[in-house]
DNA sequence: ATTTGTCAGATGTCAGACATCTTGCGTCTG
DNA sequence: CAGACGCAAGATGTCTGACATCTGACAAAT
């Protein structure tokens, strides 16, 4: 499945050596030419993978000059600067970053929301908790962690904030699987009920600050939750 | 000076068309031949073209059925999503919720500053608020905003997070116009001294809580400070 | 009615060519 | 000898035309 065209090929390959170490920040890479001979592929293949990659900032080409490595703080690609920062040792220090970026869009947006949220969107959320609930004593995983998303996406919408959105948008990805793992234990699954109730709570109450303690609390639990599991691994 | 290359200039062009609600999300774009004669440029052009903008997740490509328009919650641009929702009467309203995410960043990037700057970062910080008195006596405006940029950079650097970094490289760009702006008034300026102070002695302290509460009440007072000039305007 | 063949249209890839920009080196001049 | 000039090598930018492959729809065969 999803075989990936020659271009999607030539621009992972490219940006695994760069995370590699062997084209650093500053450096050029080889040219057009060279690449194009080196992956067997012609050279609109891989000026096509190039710009892929010049698009998220990744490299800047300079006409005449050569093509080379943006620093990494520079990069635009979430994605991209996860899987440079997961090289090495670095893994379990990377997650725990995400964790912290989450938490500060989360809390953020839950503050927001309270002020904003609308009734509509209130009781959405009290059917999300209830689904939990349900899905919790159905012993259902997968219902559980679909009624847990949807809960969050519910306060990123009530928080009224186009970029808040686009931001969490990829982190959405990146920790879809984390948060599989660990819903499975059913004690953290109480917890997390508990957890989203308060939320709820604090934003029915549209008190800004009673919602960020909430969230917050919330999040901890989950940095909590994915340090024990890095712990046994 | 910066003559954009012909793709650049497609791109361009083509994100515009979209913008503007000509080519609504989920829709599909011309095709490379209609739109090569449409800009009168070659196909290759045109694809690269396009290239650019699905590596920014705004397109969606599909061999052998067309190229589609994602919704803009899933684009990866913040730049992007900035000019798209600046459209018609939203500016001040995307201005207020750029502003919203610039203090969830900061305040969140300064309370972990405060468990882990280094005694050299927090030299750096006071030699920043000690730039700013200077300039201000000096009036000088350039001075002033350099060292104030200078000290966020570094408590963006003291956080250890590269992910927050990252996505608050592009809002460095974007509110450096803005910034500018404000500054020039003397009265701001002052205010933006003592917010600055408040915030070096919360990290010296090494007090997560009030070095968080400290960047907040700065980022209060840049929103009312935007807040005055988008009402006078 | 279901299957199969075919075709139009879209994107994917390729090859070769020419244009333009940058840089360094050699040469010509003062 | 120093500086200006010019030229060629190498890199990216763009164009042209062609062929390959995938999708979706319609028509023909079963």
């Amino acid at each position: 499945m999803a075989r990936k065209s020659l271009v999607g090929v030539v621009a992972d390959e490219l940006l695994d050596r760069i995370i590699s170490g062997e084209f650093p920040p500053g450096s050029s890479v080889p040219g057009e030419l060279e690449l194009s001979a080196r992956h067997d592929v012609s050279r609109m293949t891989v000026r096509e993978a190039m710009k892929t990659l010049e698009a998220q900032r990744i490299l800047s080409v300079e006409r005449g000059r050569g093509t080379f490595v943006n620093p990494l703080n520079r990069w635009s690609s979430l994605e991209a600067v996860l899987r440079a920062a997961s090289e090495g040792q670095n893994g379990p220090a990377a997650a725990v970053q995400l964790i912290e970026l989450r938490r500060m869009l989360e809390t953020g947006a839950c503050e927001l929301a309270a002020q904003r949220i609308t009734d509509d969107e209130l009781d959405g959320l009290r059917n999300c908790v209830a689904d939990m609930r349900k899905a919790h004593q159905a012993n259902n995983v997968a219902s559980f962690v679909a009624a847990d998303l949807a809960f969050h996406d519910q306060i990123l919408h009530a928080s009224e904030n186009v970029f808040v959105a686009v931001l969490f948008e990829p982190l959405h990805r990146v920790l879809e699987k984390g948060r599989t793992e660990t819903s499975k234990v059913p004690d953290i699954q109480e917890h997390a009920i508990g957890h989203h109730q308060n939320i709820f709570e604090a934003l029915a109450a549209r008190d800004p600050r009673q919602a960020r303690n909430a969230m917050d609390a919330h999040m901890q639990q989950t940095l909590d939750d994915l340090r024990s599991y890095v712990l046994e691994a």
